[in-house]
DNA sequence: CTGAAAGCGCTTACAG
DNA sequence: CTGAAAGCGCTTACAG
């Protein structure tokens, strides 16, 4: 079934068909109306291939993508790039293009290349939230194109609706303290550690933590819950109060609201800690190497990789099939241990 | 860059490009050589697009699919399925058709689809595995017919070399070892349930075990295991071992080895046990919902929905690209806990 | 062994 | 307001 049939059965020609279909006007009412009850009763559904094959040769579909600078070599901002291009490679025969633009941790930084994203006008935005203002800023001028934005990452207030793919942070730091409480057992304290650095967002880290507490609140569990916010500029000090909370033989359970939860192991060796147990986020180098060695418990991972690529899939689907549900979604939290990351003796998967 | 491009650089006709790229014949030495040196100076790639829209009129991508009858409401094997026909659905315009076959537990129904199957020439098969046997004759015939063949769900050794995608079942006892182990912690005991019916294959609930088994063999971990039998097909009769098992005071961490855990929590309440910890497989509305009320600890998803999904698109990508790297992988294991079932508060997806 | 042409379903610029 | 025609990149049947 395709507009030729629907031609034939509205008597008119395929170029009418087409532009009831698009809303181009210039067709008269009746003709209109005529068209318009035929593709409905027939189901018609436009093919995207060859509408695609059409177009991608005209009129390109191009996304820009503004994310933090990843001169790192092991940045956790080069994973969801990564989903990027892998959705755009995907969609390379649709017409689908990319840019890359980076801010660094500097409030002008984002604002000045929001503003070379506005002017020159892109079919879709992809954004890393720095902050409130500053992305509020970048909304406004959007929808004022009729661009869409899709933000990556972390969930911020906005004033106007916005569309978030990332995980439910809240939800995460509830994980968190489910597995926690499972291997610390009925007895025992809790370590909540903030590990801050650069003035981007603190969001997710805030949400965490509400979210770890959210889960001793509940039912019959209550907890001694003790925070602790560490400067990455500085050296890691051990705060004497810290020290002592180390010391005791109960059992311990210490949560980093972030990516860097590789620090405590060295700290706990230097104290001589012992029966701790850590949970943290993200799956870079250091995190996983801790966890195959059973330093850190559990993992909790962004799927950041993931992230970029439903963004970029959902925009897509979104700016050519007028299909917005997926611009807006949960990433699963995904509970990661040591076995996920060793390698199986039934792997055959080199055939 | 596309045949128009090759043809003019090549100073030959689309013709003689398409009939290179295709290796159907009919071309002489010389040129040959000179179009592929031309094909591989431009990196050309086929416009996918374009090549799906010109044959999916023609040829269509015809996928059978063999699988477990689905009567139950709430079967299993529904899950694959939805997968699938997403999949299907995602490429319908590429002209991917699907039929689906089932099989009953009785070993004559799995070779009666099957030669069926293979009567009509399909393009690929996807096959839920019944039996070595039985999937050795259909391996084998396929093969023949030089019809790809994607198995779900459970890896069985077979002859000839096959592709699976399904979870690395002793990775995953592995990984519910480490997960009644920290609840448990160093000082406990273990029952390993075999929850059995029908004449099916076994061999995940074997791996599964021996995964567990290898957990607690590892490092210093050295652990009290017992193994229970219990047929689907009797009552739910507590053996006097096992009750008296259940008795004791220390902690207990009990292993169901597929999606049945569901019939442990009656189980305990009936004796009284306390102190117990319990993990089992899929996300089932029974199990999910002892997972809420807390007398399931954790639940390791199989992800069967995801599985069918990525057996036909990988298989489309074989078909239609000649890219086999996708057709033989490990599903990640997915654990679940309570919070990932509750609602979230900040949850704005209805937007 | 090789080329020219028709066609997949849709889009668009042009003619009336 | 409407139709006929060209073209997106590839595939294939036909002619030479």
């Amino acid at each position: 079934m395709g507009i030729k049939q629907l031609a034939k059965l509205a008597n008119v020609s395929i170029g009418t068909i087409d532009r009831v279909l698009h809303k181009r006007g210039g067709v008269s009412k009746d003709t209109e109306l005529k068209v318009l009850e035929i593709i409905k009763d027939t189901g018609y559904q436009k093919n995207m291939v060859a509408s695609r094959l059409k177009l991608a040769s005209k009129k390109k579909i191009r996304f820009a993508v503004l994310i933090p600078e990843t001169k790192d070599a092991y940045s956790y901002w080069k994973l969801p790039k990564k989903g990027i291009l892998k959705a755009v490679d995907e969609l390379r025969e649709f017409g689908v293009k990319v840019d890359f633009y980076h801010f660094s941790g500097l409030s002008g930084s984002f604002r000045a290349s929001s503003a070379q994203i506005i002017s020159k006008t892109y079919d879709a935005i992809v954004a890393v939230p720095f902050n409130e203002e500053e992305c509020n800023a970048l909304l406004e001028k959007a929808k004022a194109g009729n661009i869409p934005v899709v933000f990556l990452d972390t969930e911020i207030d906005l004033e106007e609706q916005a569309y978030f793919v990332r995980q439910d942070s809240r939800m995460a730091g509830m994980v968190a303290g489910r597995l926690l409480r499972g291997l610390v057992g009925a007895v025992g304290k809790y370590l909540i550690v903030h590990v801050l650095n650069g003035e981007g967002t603190q969001t997710n880290n805030r949400q965490r933590e509400n979210g770890f507490r959210a889960f001793f609140d509940a039912s019959d569990r209550s907890a001694d819950i003790t925070v602790l916010n560490h400067s990455l500029e500085h050296p890691l000090v051990i705060f004497p109060e810290i020290k002592n909370w180390l010391n005791g033989s109960e059992a311990k359970g210490i949560f980093v609201t972030n990516s860097r939860a590789y620090i405590i192991p060295e700290l706990l060796s230097t104290v001589g800690a012992t029966n701790t147990f850590l949970v943290g986020f993200d799956l870079n180098e250091r995190n996983v190497a801790y966890l195959k060695e059973g330093q850190i418990n559990f993992l909790i991972n962004q799927q950041p990789k993931f992230q970029g690529y439903v963004a970029i899939k959902s925009l897509f689907n979104y700016l050519t099939k007028q299909d917005s549900s997926e611009l807006h979604q949960n990433i699963p939290i995904e509970i990661m241990v040591k076995e996920h990351f060793m390698e199986s003796d039934s792997d055959t998967s080199a055939l």
